[in-house]
Formats: C-alpha cells, structure tokens, sequence
DNA sequence: ATCGATTATGCAAACGTTTTCATAAATGGC
DNA sequence: GCCATTTATGAAAACGTTTGCATAATCGAT
C-alpha cells in the first residue's frame, strides 16, 4: 500500500497522519508525548514518518506551544578561548535537554547586544543567557515585557534580579595580588581589560588595587593600564612599560590569560626571563596557559562548568515559566581556583 | 485615543492593526516590504506598534512564507582558535542580511553532526553551513531530500555537487614541505592530525608526504605521527619523538598551529631552541602564532574571509532558491598565505 | 471631466502545528 | 456480564503570520 504525499512539497504531519490512517492530533501526541498513544497506532505513525521521510516543524509548533525549543546567548566574543569552551559546554549540554543553541558575538558592544536580543525575541527564543552584569535599558526592558527568562553568566551578581552563575570578579583580582604580595614582590603593575566596557575586567582590578592599597603598594598611575584583550595590542603595551620603567615592576597582574600571555611574550623577546626577572600572573586559566613554557599562574575561572550549569539552569527556567510555577531568582557563586605553575617566583 | 491590547498577553499583529485603524495585510506589508504602504498608514502603524512594544513573530511567519531567517552552522570544535574566528565573522555578515545562526559543534563527530543537522532542519532553517566535505549519508540525504540550500567550508572540493569555499589542503600540505626541504632541512617529521575523522588533516599529511617523497625524503613510518589537536596530548607526543629518536629530526611540519605551538612549547621544555635545534612550521596562522617566540611561520588560512564569503554565498543561495531561479553549484578556492617568521631556519 | 493605469488596501485562505473537549474503546472489580 | 473507570482517539479551534486576489483610491494624460 503505497501513499502520496501531496505532490513534490514535504510532508506535513498530516500527510503522516493520513499514511497511518489516524489523526494529526494522535500524530501529534506521538511526537511530543509518546505515552499516550497505542503501540499498535505508534507503530503504523513511526512506519509512514520514515517513509515519507518526515521531519517535523518546530517553528510551526511554537505558534501554538509557546515553546520553541531555542535559547539565544550572546557573548562578548568567540575569540576568547574562554567563552568559547563555556559557550561549547552550554551547547553540549543544551542538546541533552532538546534544545538548539542561536549565538551571535556582540564584540563588547552594548549597542549591537541590544539589537541581537531584539532578533532572537523575534525569533521567539524560550530563554536569553548573557554575559556580565552590564546591559542596556533596552535589553532590560524587552525581556521584562516579554517575560523571556534571562540568565546572567560569568560574574556573580548577588541580589540582581536576574539570575547569574559565576565568579566573584573583585575577589579573584584580591587572590592575584595577595599571591604576589606573598612572594615579596613590592614592584607590581596592573594591566587589566578595559575597565569600562567590561565590568569583569573593572572588578578585577578593583580586587588587586584593594589588596595592593592595604599594604601600602599601590602602583603609581603608569603601572596601572587598560588594553583591549589581544595579544598584538597587548604585546606592545608592555614592550613599552619593560623598556620605559626604571625600575622595571618585579611582577604583572594581568586581568587575563591573554594579557598574561603577551607580556611573557614581551618579556622574553626583550631578553628577560619569566619568572626570574619577573613573574606574571593571570586570570582564567585558558587553553594553553598549562602547556606553554613558563607555565602559567592564573586564577582559573570553570568555564565548562558554567556553560554546563547555565544549560542546566536555563532547562529548570523554561520548564517552570511554562508549568507557571515561577522560579525564584538564583544568584550563584562558583568558585575560582588558584593555579600555582611558573611564571611567578619569589622576589 | 488609548487602544488595548487583549489582557496581558503579548501584543500581535492584529492588535497593532486594530491600534493603527488598518488591516494586517498592511502592517505585515510594513515589515515586509515598508515600500508599499502610504506614508501616513506606515506612521499610525509605527506609532501602534511603538506604543504596543510590538515585535514580529518571525517563526510565526515562516510557517506561510518558508523563510526562517536562520541558518544552521555545525563546527568541530569552538575550541581551535581559528574555527571560532570563522564563526564569528560568519555570524557579523550574516547580521547584515538579517539573518540570525544557530550554532552547534559536533566534536569531530559525524553521528552528532547528523544528529544536529537533523533538528537544525526541524527549525527550519533556511541554509546549512558544514565544516570540510566528508559527511554522514543521512546528512547528505536530508539536505538534498528537502533541497535545502547547504553550503561547505573550509576545504576547496573541486566538483563537489554542494558549494564549497576554501582551501586546499594538499597544497597546502606541499607548501610547508616544500619550504622546508628549501631550507636544507633532510631529516623532518610529519605530525598531524587525525586522519580518519578529518579530511583537511589528511589532505594535508598527502600533500606533504608527495613533496618529501619526491625528493626521497619521505621520513621514516615512527616520524609519521597522529594527534588530536590538542596542546596537551601533542606535547607528550612531541616530547616522546624528541627523546626517543636518534638523530632526532631537524624539522617537524605540524598539521596545524597548535601541533606547532604545542612542538615548540615540548623543545623548549627539553631546553631545545626554535628554530636553532630543530625548525618546526605551522598550518592555519591562529591568533597568536604572530606574537609567540618564536614567531610560529606558517601557512596562513584566511578563517575571517572565509566567514564572510560564506556569509555571502549563503544569501545568494537563498534569495536564488526563493526566487526559483536555482543557483549554479560553485566551488570557490581561496588562497592560502606563506608566513615566514622565527620558527624555521636553514638547516 | 474621462479613462486607463497605477498604487494602496482589505479579505480570506493558507501554513503546520498543539491543545481542549467530547466521545469511543478497553479494562477491571464485583 | 455490568457499571465505573481509565485510556486512546478525533474534530475543530487556535496560534501569528504571509500572500493571492479583488477592489477602492489616486493619479496623469488627454
């Protein structure tokens, strides 16, 4: 018994439904809800989807269901290792609740992150992940009408009132410089992110500046430097602050991995050597900061993990907006862990 | 005049069509195609929708007019630097044709791809991008039976009956080789990556096997190595070869730049210099490889003008598709780039 | 003014689902 | 075997759009 679907167009549910000689709403329930049909029915619906090769239409179904199985996230950038392992982990992990992951780098720029927020309500997303804690009014408002569930990820934001899973950005700037502080270094610069695009980058050179300042080591203004997280720019930044400080800073606090990476690059093709004429310390512990050779002290931030938990978190959130149960706004810390390799040494 | 929408649900069409005292054919029409409604409707309408903090339902619409506004990319991995760059230039052009990208890595797995594919088409996703050209049966099935437009990255696949744009690797392969034996080099390794799940590495190992071959050079089977691409296993890898082998080869070409980075970073923690010991080239130029030290020479992929012209390609395919036209199959190649830097020296 | 062409609009039918509600069929306890 | 449940099904309304078709309004040339 052979059945026609409607001419060359792909088959609907309702051509599956008329091939299994039922209903679309059995088919239907098929689908979504397997328990609820007959086996002998399920049988007859599975045979005609294969052989019509039917795949089924998520989007159409969310003009009904209200769910459309997506959740939008936006990050700074993909060239971060680092948001590229916790965006890869959140994916992975998305897929084990049935859910497609829409991204689109903003490239740290609140405007941009504004319109990209805008095109995934468009496309009706079940749920938004951003990144940090700093966001424009626009983007606020849009998910506070709509009532998207948002999750805020890689800093901890205690008391905001989205929900956020990350580091305490101010106490891992303290744990870099208490760590060199502990090594006898006095001669400490700072070169952190820039401060006012990136507010992970501002608390963590808030953290160091407390620590240095309470025991009298505050730097003077040349030693305390912003640049954008890239190794070219990086790299000649600190070329600069080697070759024009006398005396040269006896160790770096660098508001990541990147910027960890470009001065021991800097340092070594002035000649000096990493850690014996100066010690480096980064935040984040990135893909590679183990292996390179001085290996890196850093302050590792659990990238995977957050994109797993965001996933994870992100599932409860979809599932208790639709139940209607309201979930109660989360703050979540996770904890950094200090890796001590060897680009740092006591002075 | 104060107009209300029905309740507290989300505003629709119809309640903007209702607020602008006109139908919903005209306000679809101004979203659409805002050249064919009168000055003065489309300014009640942007008024209406304005007030109502209208924003369209794009999955809504796609159910009549088949166009998503979204294409399905599935990569190897967000974690090789030079993937994530591609990406996300991909992801800027392709906001420029207002469309938005639904990312999935598939970890160099073929049945994940499947697997991703399948459900990117159950989102409807107006094109597929694919990262090299081998590819799962059902996945080639799929795309073919429900003719969407798909497009293939990375590798140049001369004849290939989807579109491609990008290089090609056996040459690439014989431009590393080849630069090596230029400089002197008799005794050199191959490290790459692993074959059987990555064409790109394949065609690259070939294409530089062909050359050493030609000169009767071809390194003997323990120089002929596999690694995934991975600083930390390629390390112990390397270090292994380094070690175990006398002589030891005076050049490694490396299937990308982290095999590079990863070989350069295992001599040096021998107390080995680059290039003065042994010389080591690089294929991809990933961020980086410029600023390290020793500067990584290599062959440069261009990954951001890859992104781009895919972004590009991918329009065109749709609008052709859209339009009945069909669009000719294309294989673009793109030109890979020699960068000499401190990493290899005349033997 | 008149007519023909253009431009702008509205109606209603699709699109492919989910879901509510009612009913038919199967089951189980006696 | 009978009634009360439970389980499985189908009909039809709804979801928020786009779009083909028909008509009304406007315009330009005579």
């Amino acid at each position: 018994m052979k059945v026609h679907k409607k001419n060359n167009k792909v088959a609907s549910i309702t051509d599956v439904a008329n091939a299994a000689k039922t209903s679309i709403s059995t088919v239907s329930r098929y689908f979504n809800n397997p328990s609820m049909v007959a086996p002998a029915a399920a049988h007859r619906i599975a045979r005609a989807a294969e052989e019509l090769s039917y795949v089924r239409n998520r989007a159409a179904a969310s003009t009904r269901s209200k769910r459309s199985g997506t959740v939008g996230i936006v990050i700074p950038t993909l060239e971060s290792s680092i948001f590229a392992e916790m965006t890869e982990s959140f994916s992975n992990r998305l897929l084990d609740h049935d859910m497609t992951m829409l991204l689109t780098p903003c490239l740290y720029d609140r405007d941009i992150e504004a319109r990209i927020v805008r095109s995934f309500t468009e496309h009706r997303v079940d749920s938004v992940v951003l990144v940090g804690g700093d966001h424009n009014d626009e983007v606020m408002e849009l998910l506070d009408e709509r009532q998207v569930p948002a999750l805020l990820v890689w800093n901890h934001i205690a008391g905001h009132r989205l929900n956020s899973i990350g580091v305490d950005n101010r106490r891992i700037g303290r744990m870099a410089a208490q760590h060199l502080v502990d090594l006898g270094h006095r001669d400490i610069a700072i070169i952190s992110g820039l401060t006012d695009v990136n507010d992970r980058a501002a608390g963590r050179r808030e953290g160091a500046s407390e620590i240095l300042a309470s025991y009298g080591l505050m730097p003077k203004p040349e030693w305390i430097l912003q640049t954008p997280y890239d190794l070219d720019s990086t790299k000649s930044l600190v070329s600069n602050l080697l070759l024009n400080s006398k005396p040269r800073p006896t160790a770096i606090i660098s508001g990541n991995d990147i910027i960890a990476t470009a001065a021991i690059w800097a340092a070594q093709s002035h000649g000096l050597s990493v850690p014996q004429d100066i010690s480096v310390i980064g935040i984040g512990d990135f893909k590679g900061s183990a292996e390179m050779v001085p290996a890196l002290t850093t302050i590792r931030i659990p990238a995977r993990r957050i994109g797993r938990m965001a996933a994870d978190r992100i599932a409860e959130l979809i599932i208790g907006q639709t139940s209607g149960g309201g979930v109660k706004v989360e703050n979540q810390e996770v904890e950094p862990e200090f890796k001590f390799r060897h680009s740092t040494a006591p002075f």
